[in-house]
DNA sequence: GAGCTATGATTGATCGGCAT
DNA sequence: GATGCCGATCAATCATAGCT
């Protein structure tokens, strides 16, 4: 329903050429890592990519390597104690995981590549 | 509190810009595939292989393409005519058959 | 050599799918 | 039906490469 028959060959003189395809348009909804959007009135709070403290990071680095998964009640410790979402630790963690899992198979065959590994 | 923002523990520092090769191949793919630039894994590897890098840095340069094309398409337009001269397979859509080997369009 | 743009990598968070 | 995890992706940002 959304198909410009712009045009095909022929570099057409019509601004933009080449036409939209939907994931040209996919949006991704905003952030609401917020929790302290709650006067979500007036100026926008904070629906923003949140910052972690360096502080936060070792903390839950430390974490990591203690325990790859978290239990709820030490999530919730978690996350009381460096002041942070529970959501906000439980993702960290997925997110920790997939770059254990993405660094595990990579740092096995960085550079070189003797004969085509296969 | 201009704590170290630095973020001391990078490893994007010391980057090199791909081979013409490498860039070539991904271009190549990501313009005769616009309709839906989103290789699958197989498709990674291949590319990974054609163009001397890793999965990953194939990974990363779709999704930094992709962001930035529709970002700003009009500044693409120029590569995009360039890459899809050149071009002619389209996988995703399979329009069956009838389709002529010029125009990426769609009839 | 500063200043600006192009580009590869990192990462908090989202999306869809599947499992529990 | 809700909740967590995974895999992929998004979107903003960082830091450097490269050109003017």
């Amino acid at each position: 329903e959304d198909k410009d028959p712009a045009c095909p060959s022929e570099p057409c003189p019509n601004a933009s050429a080449t036409q939209t395809f939907d994931w040209m348009k996919v949006k991704r909804n905003p952030p609401k890592t917020g929790k302290a959007a709650e006067y979500g009135l007036l100026g926008q709070p904070n629906t923003i990519r949140t910052n972690f403290t360096t502080k936060q990071l070792t903390e839950l680095e430390k974490e990591f390597h203690f325990n790859k998964y978290l239990t709820r009640a030490r999530r919730v410790e978690i996350a009381a104690t460096l002041e942070l979402n529970e959501t906000q630790v439980k993702i960290w963690f997925q997110n920790r995981r997939m770059k254990q899992k993405k660094r595990e198979k990579e740092g096995l065959a960085p550079a070189a590549a003797s004969r085509s590994t296969k | 509190v201009m704590i170290l923002r630095s973020r001391f523990l990078d490893a994007r520092r010391k980057r090199r810009n791909f081979s013409k090769q490498a860039t070539e191949v991904l271009n190549e793919y990501f313009y005769s595939h616009l309709s839906n630039p989103y290789p699958s894994e197989e498709a990674k590897e291949e590319l990974a292989k054609k163009g001397g890098i890793t999965v990953s840095q194939v990974s990363n340069w779709f999704g930094n393409k992709r962001i930035r094309y529709k970002k700003n398409m009009g500044k693409f337009q120029e590569e995009a005519n360039i890459y899809a001269a050149k071009t002619a397979v389209d996988a995703t859509n399979v329009v069956a058959q009838g389709n002529q080997a010029n125009s990426p369009s769609t009839p």
